[in-house]
DNA sequence: GAAGTACTACTCGGATAAGAAATGTCCGAGTGCCGTTGG
DNA sequence: CCAACGGCACTCGGACATTTCTTATCCGAGTAGTACTTC
């Protein structure tokens, strides 16, 4: 998987807790000392997504688009790799000697059954977590870490 | 995911259809159309992880090493893909103005949880699921096929 | 006729290129703020 | 003193290199069968 996942997905806690107002992604990455313009890339992927929105000049920055809430990890996993299914059958079974036509094979390739059950399983997990609660998790784990943020992002200048 | 993935799985169900006897790689690749040298480094995998075991010289090719109803295809898929999870875990929380040490951390990261979860679910999915299981079910759905495989693998030269 | 032997054809196995995708970087378009200027 | 205006610093957004991984290919080591030679 994309190691870009982490990085937004951290960052989208790092939003939750630094409030309502927007973040710039120059914060965003000088907090965990990543590359700016890369993971901004993959905030704008975000925006497309409709998971962020975004402002420009002074004062702008990134915040979220709907409630923390509602946005689940498979939200921006999906925002980010696409919303393709990561086993990409290509349909093998109809080449070579006993192939055919699609309309030979009324039933689905057995083997993509298998690994598109396996992937509704992993979607289904990313899907019953959202951003608000992973936050409160790590605020159970580590307690101050949410308050820590918010300082650090409204620090002055 | 790789998309070598599939074609392993499918030759394991060729394999197990043509029977006991060793199957070059050359007549697997053929079967699928796909490239033998290619192939054949996948199916090196297997053999590495224990799935299958390998002959050379004339007469020689590919057989399991196990019963086909002992090997899942999570097997398969960790011989191919490796072992690791799918989500890397860079621990960049540990990065930046409230990062440390890891003795810092004493719980893992909230982020790293949900996705941990989320690939255990993925991969019981995949290890529930065995190439004779598989078999037997696309038996079901294409009745014969089985028996057109085997046929097709045993024919006069 | 039988045993030993060299040969040949076929197999896997690992080392070697080509292509695609992810990763990382740069510069331009747009926007709100602030100081300045004129009424 | 107030309002309008111009400049400016800051933001996102998309276009452009670089590195890594997947995909694909080629050639050599090893093996079993086979035909041949010799006793």
């Amino acid at each position: 998987m994309s190691g870009g996942v982490e990085w937004a997905v951290h960052s989208c806690l790092n939003l939750f807790w630094a409030g309502p107002d927007p973040v710039s992604v120059r914060e965003l990455a000088a907090y965990h000392e990543l590359p700016t313009a890369y993971l901004n890339k993959r905030l704008q992927a975000l925006c497309l997504a409709g998971v962020l929105s975004s402002r420009s000049g002074p004062r702008g920055g990134f915040q979220f688009a709907r409630p923390a809430d509602t946005v689940t990890v498979m939200d921006i996993v999906a925002a980010i790799e696409g919303p393709d299914n990561a086993f990409a059958c290509q349909e093998i079974r109809r080449h070579g000697p006993d192939g055919g036509p699609p309309e030979k094979f009324p039933h689905e390739c057995a083997v993509k059954q298998v690994f598109t059950a396996a992937d509704l399983a992993w979607r289904r997990s990313l899907a019953s977590r959202t951003v608000a609660d992973i936050a409160a998790q790590a605020e159970q784990e580590a307690p101050g870490v949410g308050e820590r943020v918010r300082a650090w992002f409204h620090r002055p200048a």
